[in-house]
DNA sequence: GATGAATGAGCCTTCATTCAT
DNA sequence: GATGAATGAAGGCTCATTCAT
């Protein structure tokens, strides 16, 4: 029981590094100070515990959004927000950044079956949160007219496709961040 | 010697719909028509007919990219060309890009070994046809000051993002497009 | 200690349904409401829970015989009664049987072992009662000549082959038994 | 190509000695002077190595049953031949044998998937070999009357059930046979 | 008596690669 | 050039059993 973080953690650390097919449930289990059959005791197979992982990284992230939202003052600066919590998860967490783009989660899980769901769920909402920004400038006057979710998924296209650029060539989140704010900026302002 | 275009075509389509690490060598083999041995034979290894892939594909992105823009009559314009080309690749030849984002190949690949080398500079070129038009706007007035690499970077970025957005989830290319146009114009126009 | 019989009975459901290799200690533990531990706590090893039900079955099987017999008014008399009592074991405790055929329990279990012993003893007590049946029928008349313990042994495949043909198959036991009864009346008389 | 036949031999005196479920797949492999992956390259799983195996004893003990009456003068001495072709069988090639009995073959194998249909099939033209010859005594006058089907399934219930005694206790298959063919004659004579 | 988390040996299967033909 | 039988290392998963509570 105690040995389910422990797991977790270590199941972070390797998929971050090396892929989810390239890191078998040894190496995770010679991490994390457990044996073999503990992991899947617990969680039943690889791939599941890669969707529990994703499950918790996708949550982190969007509590992350929705925390930094609340304090906007207008539709606008709510989206500047958002991009911001973007790149201060990405940085602060890399490594779990890491999981979510090295492991095409949406490829290796089976989105069609139940449990796995949620995840499209979480993923859905953490968008959501992004889209109702828009409406919100849009009301508010801060933003133009336009389909709010076009342009969300957009810039939410742009923010991921950043972070891949940051994990897979090292390109500095800084001024990736600082274009996203200018082009979102850009395109959204009256 | 004629059993290589077969292989690579299998390799293609099954690459884009089920992924590297899932395809196995023998079912590449039976869709070619062709013995097992035989794809070794002239690739040397799994990994290297991925390379091989990731380098055609890449290089028909580049040159695809490049006659776009070779009418451009101006910086913005030629983004544009760059922008449009980008999505129309990707509706074209759909099955080319998925082997892209299926197998994060700068993952599988290191790009520090020799052979491979050739896929970053293809790679870094297609960039570069992406900056130079940047730059070129600058020069004619027809895109704002900044710095080019960071500009378009995050334009490249934002791309790739919606080419993973419509693969994974299937959303609109048109959209998508729609939107990567305004965003570039809004953020590079003077 | 209350927990036994949940356990015996669990037990002996999933072994005749799925068979002995087939069936894991959790699977048996859940049915029993147990915890997977407390099988092995009570019965020391999975095998040997085998071992317990096999005899508690097998004794059953030997006073069901035994009771049915008792009022046999002569020997043929009990041998079709002992006929009769297989089958309509066979009819009403069908489960408990599929485990003896299903689990070929005198392979499984290593007679040599001393627990074990008892199983192939009341197996014996049961042949013999057969085969006293047969002795007593040359006695009083009734039946043959000829070796009791011969005829008996092949009376005795003869209601195996016919339960497993029943359990495997299907066959309606109640052709097989007069047949049974047929073939045994023919060999038997004078 | 040419592996095939030793690593049938293996599995046969393994699973014969053995059982199934314990004979691990190295082991014949071992025995086979062939390596692990060889078997599976072979004949795709380990069930289905037992599957091919036991279609051929089968068919051998078909064929060597059809044998044996061929030169049979009339309907019940086709039923002696096809009693005693079955325990000269079960005596020249007991290890065969063995494999039947301990696998319960018609449990581990899932007769309704397609491959395995024929297994019940050569199953079925064996029993039919006996239910034909009983046929035919009842038309040319050496059997007495009855349904020919019921009186065959349960002959071959107690040659099966002979068999298990035979392999399971060693009882002599001498007297088993002639025991066999006393009650046959009994039963099946006018 | 009972629990259930934890173990780790064992097993089947996959698959890239080799090599004799 | 091409084949495909053969390999064997590697990996995910099962499961009886142990043991601290």
């Amino acid at each position: 029981m105690e040995k389910i973080t422990p797991i977790l953690n270590a199941a972070r650390d390797l998929f971050a590094e090396k892929g989810f097919e390239q890191t078998p449930i040894a190496d995770i289990a010679k991490k994390a100070g457990v044996a073999g059959g503990t992991i899947i005791y617990h969680f039943k197979s690889k791939e599941n515990l890669l969707f529990i992982l994703i499950r918790q990284i996708l949550y982190s992230l969007y509590r992350h959004a929705q925390d930094e939202i609340s304090t906007a003052t207008n539709g606008l600066n709510a989206v500047e927000s958002y991009i911001r919590a973007f790149f201060s998860f990405l940085d602060s967490r890399g490594s779990d950044f890491k999981v979510l783009l090295k492991t095409n989660p949406f490829e290796v899980i089976n989105l069609q079956e139940h449990p796995n769901a949620d995840v499209k769920l979480i993923f859905d909402r953490y968008l959501d949160l992004l889209v109702d920004a828009i409406k919100r400038g849009q009301a508010d006057g801060s933003i133009r007219d336009g389909q709010p979710a076009e342009l969300g998924k957009f810039i939410f296209a742009a923010l991921f496709g950043s972070a891949q650029l940051k994990v897979v060539f090292g390109d500095s989140s800084t001024n990736l961040r600082d274009s996203a704010l200018h082009f979102a900026r850009a395109g959204l302002k009256k």
